[in-house]
DNA sequence: CCTACCGATCGGTAGG
DNA sequence: CCTACCGATCGGTAGG
């Protein structure tokens, strides 16, 4: 990525941001290292922004808009409550896998954040925790998921599954993703149902 | 975290850094923040070990050879592929709950270590990785295990649910360890049964 | 384990 | 977007 005589864009910038956050981190991320990523030096990127925090929090508040809209695609879904919980992991998976670098910044890097900001990234982590929740309730008064399931615990273990679904993924690999979808939903339907 | 007059052995530094690096990571604790938290100076430090690396480096094996050891018992224990199965998932949460620092570091900063000490311990995770299979399809072949469950996919997901404990757990909580790790081989158990 | 440093690099600014 | 910097902090060393 070097420069093609028409300069950068404040989102060029923000995107070359998120490529380094999600893959060194925020601490491991020069200015300088930046800088090189978009063909100029650390110095220069100060006319796109006014700070290395400000990159954070647009990066990781990207993710938190990708994740929101994705659970209020799956919440609004017409069909048994089954067919929304599977809609919400297959969607979740969509954020993790086509948006790697603000889904890994928003789920690695909050801790970099300065504390209001920090504040507001695990308010909208709960916000999504709770609509996870709400679908599996809505299971067990259907009577489609077990009664006795702890749908907290539950959302956090399936959530723990699909976060970490970038970590091992592979586009090459031996399953593609319909199938990797596919799979959890069952794995998932069986730990619940 | 002071001194006491009588100094400090080079376990607790550390010990000290896992710490650190499990909370803030490797690139941001810095040699002054370790001296800080043993009451010395950054230079001080360097009086036990030659570099920050090589804090990193004993930390994460630490860890490893926790995970490694937590696994043995677990495989070797008698009794059915479902005993074993509970018994790795039940040792592997001791090991995250109760060596959260080391558990942590070796989790999430293997990224941070030079590429010679990097690779052993992604030998080692992979390794780890390998024994959980080998239960998986112990499992299958006894029949207590769902035959149309891929071992691999079901580990991941399995250790992906177990990595993620120390991130939501606290002892003072609604639940008990005892009840967790109940809640976790239910659900395992449901998904791969 | 401290004193007193080293060169390198950090995030960031002034001025063009 | 570059030149030319700033003070602060980084990992680390020499010598005691």
């Amino acid at each position: 990525m070097t420069r093609n005589g028409r300069g950068h864009s404040r989102d060029d910038v923000v995107r070359a941001a998120g490529r380094l956050f999600a893959s060194r981190g925020y601490h491991g991320t020069s200015m300088r290292d930046l800088g090189r990523e978009l063909g100029l030096l650390g110095s220069s990127i100060y006319s796109h922004i006014s700070g290395k925090q400000d990159l954070l929090v647009e990066v990781v508040e990207r993710g938190a808009t990708l994740f929101e809209a994705s659970a209020r695609t799956a919440l609004a879904r017409p069909g048994t409550s089954a067919e929304r919980l599977g809609a919400f992991i297959s969607g979740h998976l969509d954020v993790v896998l086509d948006h790697v670098d603000e889904a890994r910044t928003f789920l690695n890097e909050a801790d970099a954040l300065e504390p209001e900001s920090r504040t507001r990234v695990l308010a909208a982590r709960d916000h999504y925790e709770a609509a996870l929740r709400t679908l599996l309730e809505q299971g067990i008064a259907d009577g489609s998921i077990r009664a006795d399931l702890d749908p907290a615990l539950a959302g956090i273990f399936i959530l723990s599954v699909v976060n970490a679904v970038e970590r091992w993924y592979r586009p090459q690999g031996r399953l593609d993703r319909p199938a990797v979808v596919d799979e959890i939903t069952r794995f998932v339907a069986g730990g619940v149902a």
